[in-house]
DNA sequence: AAATATGTTGTAAACGATTTCATTAAAATT
DNA sequence: AATTTTAATGAAATCGTTTACAACATATTT
């Protein structure tokens, strides 16, 4: 592969002059930068970015670092760290890591935006720093050089729960996700406390839990409604779309009605959810803005700035035929 | 930050001993080892992923080069491919990359898979090597250092019309996508061939152009359906199910049932598809199998070996109540 | 005891760029 | 014409690793 200084040769030059040439310095005689950029052309001379970024310590690449790509929730986010990302001039990578977070720990990142469950906060302590802000989008974790950015995760259980008390209903049960998910406790622990605040009494026997999938919230409702008999609750609220999709499931197929018999809203109003039938109602988070906002509050962070607090997101109640 | 420098400072020992140590060389003594290893973690250091792989001219990174994240369709895509690469100890980056390319063209990636129509074909042409193998998803083009995975779309919308024709439809209308899609011009060309295969005659007028998105689906079909008044076909194959699902909205307004009045049939089954109201009858694609095949492949080319052809994916018809 | 083999560590040259500083040539000033 | 100023280029250090090779100490063989 060629190499500046092939280029260099290759024009008659020194090395530095190629270089300068390149990079468009004006200390070069317009004549000699020509004779570079020829030389170059002709070899098809390509920047190695190691070698570049080595020597200026600095990659001007973000990585976000996801757990995996699955789950219909990552693109729209992924669309907003891209746009600002971009303007930036700067590169982003996506990477699923489970173990090593090579390309975090290596420092090929100049900045990270975490959404993913593998990297404990020690590990995140540990790299954080003036020269490797981060971004955490799931956990609350307070250092100097990590922010959070974080849904209102209570905010919108509170909403469904009083979008059902509203419509009459008395008992409420839930499907909650697995324990470790930082959203998945919110949400649950929005919803207790906004039943606690309208003085609507919750049966422990109505929590259940699933881990986010439709098929375990399927394989869960079922089991429930099996156990329950035909003492069930009016109305559920689900920790998310894709586990109100299989309560849905569960629900349908014993013969009950949605929304008349037990009544259903869910969580993030993923692209499905207004498709399904029948459409469910659902807690609006802005996705899109949710990268946006992680991606200028990173900026922010590199430019020097450590010492602000990001604006909240908020989210919105989408009243389908679910409820 | 800590370099190998510090480390070996530390522990009293030459940089080279301390690089050895760290790499478990067995040409270093255990004891000296640890001395080194205790320093490294005292200090906390890191290994320069930047400075390591300009040395060893490789980066153990395999790149995946999208135009952009949304649409449906990428993520079980991405797993494929994450799987594959992690097995093989590599690390998979994916950029959204429109311009400059700068992973690829800058060396960042031992090898590269495109689904990505802003790179053209000079381009690829010009990086791909021996050291940088190239896999393209979105375009059929032969080089020695070039694969190319595709779908066979041409057999997909073949399948749709033979669907059809035995239900009986003798007039088949079709939604295409924008020209430039490979894809979509292959699954265009399959459905017309198949037609004449059966000695089933096309009219021009029933060919719709549109762009692969749901609301260019409903509006060139609602255009469609203004147009032609009652003079419609009684089935409708669509380039995709995002437009397919556009088409039924736009055949629902004007009161026409599906598949009673005219029958849909979709490409991609993509999640949603199942959820739609009707179920949307449309041609499977392996997704991941298709990212796990085309890593799989720059694999055996970062091996050495040029000269085979990728086994090719199946499509299968599923069909569902819109038909 | 001398010669050789073995094991362990250090020296220094890469990798491919950027950039400081020195050098030279040409132009401007005296 | 001698000096100073300015402009253009080159030499060499640097970024943080890896690794071939040299160097040394110790153990083994004669």
């Amino acid at each position: 592969m060629a190499t500046l200084k092939d280029v260099a040769k290759l024009a008659g030059v020194s090395v530095s002059t190629a270089s300068y040439s390149i990079n468009g310095s004006n200390l070069i005689t317009e004549e000699t930068k020509s004779k570079v950029l020829h030389a170059a052309k002709e070899i098809g001379y390509r920047p190695n970015g190691l070698a570049k970024n080595l020597k200026e310590q600095k990659t001007n690449i973000i990585g976000l670092f996801l757990s995996g790509f699955t789950g219909p929730f990552f693109n729209d986010m992924m669309e907003g760290i891209q746009d600002v990302v971009m303007k930036m001039g700067y590169e982003m990578v996506v990477c699923a890591s489970v173990d090593k977070h090579r390309l975090l720990v290596e420092r090929y990142v100049d900045g990270a935006i975490i959404l993913n469950y593998h990297m404990d906060d020690e590990l995140l302590g540990s790299l954080a720093s003036e020269k490797l802000p981060i971004v955490v989008l799931d956990r609350n974790f307070k250092n100097p050089f990590i922010k959070n950015i974080l849904l209102p995760n209570q905010l919108g259980s509170a909403l469904s729960v009083r979008h059902l008390i509203e419509k009459g209903h008395t008992r409420i049960g839930y499907i909650a996700g697995s324990e470790e998910s930082y959203d998945g406790e919110s949400r649950l622990k929005g919803f207790l406390s906004e039943l606690q605040n309208h003085g609507v009494a919750f049966l422990d026997t109505d929590l259940i839990r699933a881990d986010f999938t439709e098929l375990s919230g399927y394989l869960e409702m079922s089991r429930f409604l099996n156990r329950q008999n035909n003492d069930l609750p009016s109305a559920m609220v689900c920790a998310n779309d894709e586990m109100a999709m299989g309560t849905a499931r569960a629900i349908q197929e014993t013969g009950l009605q949605i929304p008349g018999d037990i009544a259903l809203v869910g969580f993030d109003d993923i692209y499905v959810s207004k498709y399904f039938t029948p459409s469910l109602s659902t807690i609006e988070v802005p996705r899109k803005q949710w990268g946006t906002l992680a991606a200028t509050t990173l900026f922010k962070m590199l430019d020097g700035q450590l010492d602000f607090e990001p604006e909240p997101l908020t989210v919105k109640l989408k009243v389908r035929n679910s409820s």
